[in-house]
DNA sequence: CGCGTTTACGCTAGCGTAAACGCGGTGCGCTAGT
């Protein structure tokens, strides 16, 4: 049986009542029923989950989500079963009963077509294990679904390494995989595909643009002046809206704040109790509470349309993170402010939990480890070999991994043939390279809050879009217009600046190695090297000094 | 790195400044003890 996007459309109206497609999606789709894998970057509420959940429900066998949180996992499969029959989504993780687990694993492999689970949820710690990963391998896979797919590159190289180990699952499996994500530079999407094995996916980007979202930058230079002027504007500006601090303590402390001064704000951070994370989401949802005062832990998950401001009292740890929090205001298309509060020195706590420490002796002890062994490791012998926590092991590994001195395969993981102290140190740059990237990351975080021209084309071409004129929604457009020039940079610059490389071309400069060109800006261009990073050079000095080369493309 | 807090010191008794110290974000899974 040939199952044509036609029957996707029936399913789509008849189960979920999506009666029209969006072109995107079909596109989506219909790749995956060629088999394919897929890439998507669709911002939220443009129907990402129709795209698996549709052919996972047309397809035969059992959908496998990825999904970082379990709360979320959760919500996404209580939505599929009252949509598609109540026992069509199950839950696996390491809070549930012995029981419960057996019981959704049990439904998946059910050969009663009408019971069998179409869908499992499951965190990337989940896959990790040999005897989950196994008995996956060992069901009727129709596709493998990574949700925030983001998480991958951003939380992958420290927070959660499991995320990094999925691409050799993926790999083992050969079924299609559908990546999902809101926001993802170039570099994030290319890392996603190398990094969970896509073969020549069919990549669908969205555009990044969201022209309702106004984008205001203030500078402050004293620490309680920033404090007060993010507490009077939250005080003044009408909810529902969302304040981003660095760290709990100041998150508590502003929402204590505001809270005396009689608006109805709490806090959400990781520091609370999960009953009282989950009431501020729900308060918030329902209305009944106006401003959350959060940390990076408030936002993965919450689909509300009209949030009305998103405001950072303190710099985000790169673009993507900012874009990814600023998403969440205005999505019902209405204009809604994203106001950052700038100081210089808020970037130095970002450049602190960008810093990579290794450790030589855990590295060198864990790949001789492995050499001693002569033949593959599975992951949970070698945990007990090591006595590591999971975590720091799959981290060293994946340091190995990418440094070339470990190999992973189904038999599992292996040593390759080089000297300890030449893995070690192969590793140790590998983690050298990603603080280097994280720190340019952050130092392009920098410069939006620095730049004089109009905001959004500066994020949009982090993005890789262009804009070709200034937005007209933002503090530097609207500075221009005040002081009577025609609005944005462009006015002062002239129209044709010199463009020597074009925009995703591969160059090579002496020192910097290999990189890829992100973008222009007020004469200067943007660089992302393999190695150290982003890097920006005055378009004028590269042409002067021939800084850059083309490189031919590898294809 | 930079901020807030604690400790040390200097020089004479409670106080001021300086130096030292500690802390800072995301969640999974698992285990010990209510």
């Amino acid at each position: 049986m040939t199952i044509t996007l036609h029957d996707l459309q029936s399913t789509a109206a008849d189960t979920f009542g999506w009666e029209d497609l969006r072109p995107g999606q079909e596109r989506a789709m219909e790749a995956v029923l060629e088999g394919r894998s897929i890439l998507c970057v669709m911002p939220t509420g443009s129907g990402k989950s129709a795209i698996y959940q549709v052919p996972a429900l047309a397809l035969p066998g059992v959908a496998v989500v990825i999904s970082p949180l379990i709360a979320l996992q959760h919500d996404q499969a209580e939505s599929i079963n009252e949509n598609a029959g109540p026992t069509r989504a199950h839950v696996i993780n390491s809070a549930m009963k012995k029981s419960e687990v057996d019981a959704a694993w049990e439904a998946a492999a059910s050969s009663d077509e009408s019971t069998r689970a179409k869908f499992l949820f499951l965190a990337p710690e989940q896959i990790a294990r040999d005897d989950v990963a196994a008995r996956l391998r060992s069901l009727d896979v129709s596709l493998v679904v990574v949700d925030e797919a983001h998480c991958v590159a951003s939380w992958g190289h420290d927070f959660r390494p499991d995320y990094l180990q999925l691409g050799h699952f993926l790999r083992d499996l050969r079924v299609p995989v559908v990546a999902l994500t809101a926001t993802a530079s170039h570099p994030v999407q290319t890392e996603i595909v190398e990094r969970l094995h896509l073969e020549e996916p069919v990549v669908i980007v969205e555009g990044f643009d969201r022209p309702n979202l106004s984008l205001d930058v203030v500078h402050h230079v004293e620490a309680g002046d920033k404090e007060r002027a993010v507490r009077d504007q939250v005080l003044a500006l009408e909810g529902p809206g969302l304040v981003y601090v660095a760290t709990k303590k100041s998150a508590n402390t502003l929402a204590a704040e505001l809270q005396e001064r009689g608006a109805r704000a709490d806090v959400y951070h990781a520091g609370r109790v999960k009953k009282e994370r989950q009431a501020v989401h729900e308060g918030f949802l329902d209305g009944s509470i106006d401003v959350v005062v959060a940390t990076a832990a408030f936002g993965m998950g919450i689909d509300k349309p009209d949030v009305r401001f998103v405001l950072h009292a303190d710099i985000s740890d790169s673009l993507d993170s900012y874009y990814q929090e600023i998403g969440r205001g205005g999505r019902d298309g209405l204009p809604a402010k994203a106001v950052l509060h700038y100081r210089p020195e808020d970037l130095s706590l970002r450049r602190f939990f960008a810093a990579k420490s290794v450790n030589r002796t855990q590295l060198r002890d864990l790949f001789a480890l492995l050499a001693s062994q002569g033949k593959p490791v599975k992951a949970k012998k070698l945990k007990e070999l090591s006595g590591l926590s999971p975590r720091k092991l799959a981290g060293l590994l994946n340091l190995l991994e990418a440094a070339g001195a470990v190999d992973d395969g189904v038999k599992g993981y292996r040593a390759g043939r080089m000297p300890a102290a030449e893995a070690v140190q192969a590793a140790v740059e590998q983690a050298e390279n990603r603080e280097r990237i994280d720190r340019s990351r952050v130092e392009m975080a920098r410069r939006y809050a620095e730049t004089k021209g109009c905001r959004r084309q500066f994020l949009l071409s982090y993005f890789g879009e262009e804009l070709p004129e200034p937005c007209g929604n933002c503090d530097a457009c609207a500075r221009q217009e005040s002081t009577g020039g025609s609005p944005g940079p462009s006015a002062q610059a002239p129209s044709e600046v010199d463009q020597p490389f074009g925009v995703d071309t591969a160059v090579e400069h002496p020192d910097w190695g290999r990189g890829t060109v992100m973008g222009y800006e007020e004469g200067i261009i943007t660089v992302l090297f393999d190695t150290v990073g982003y890097k920006t050079l005055s378009t004028e000095l590269v042409e002067e000094k021939e800084l850059l080369t083309a490189v031919p493309s590898a294809g």
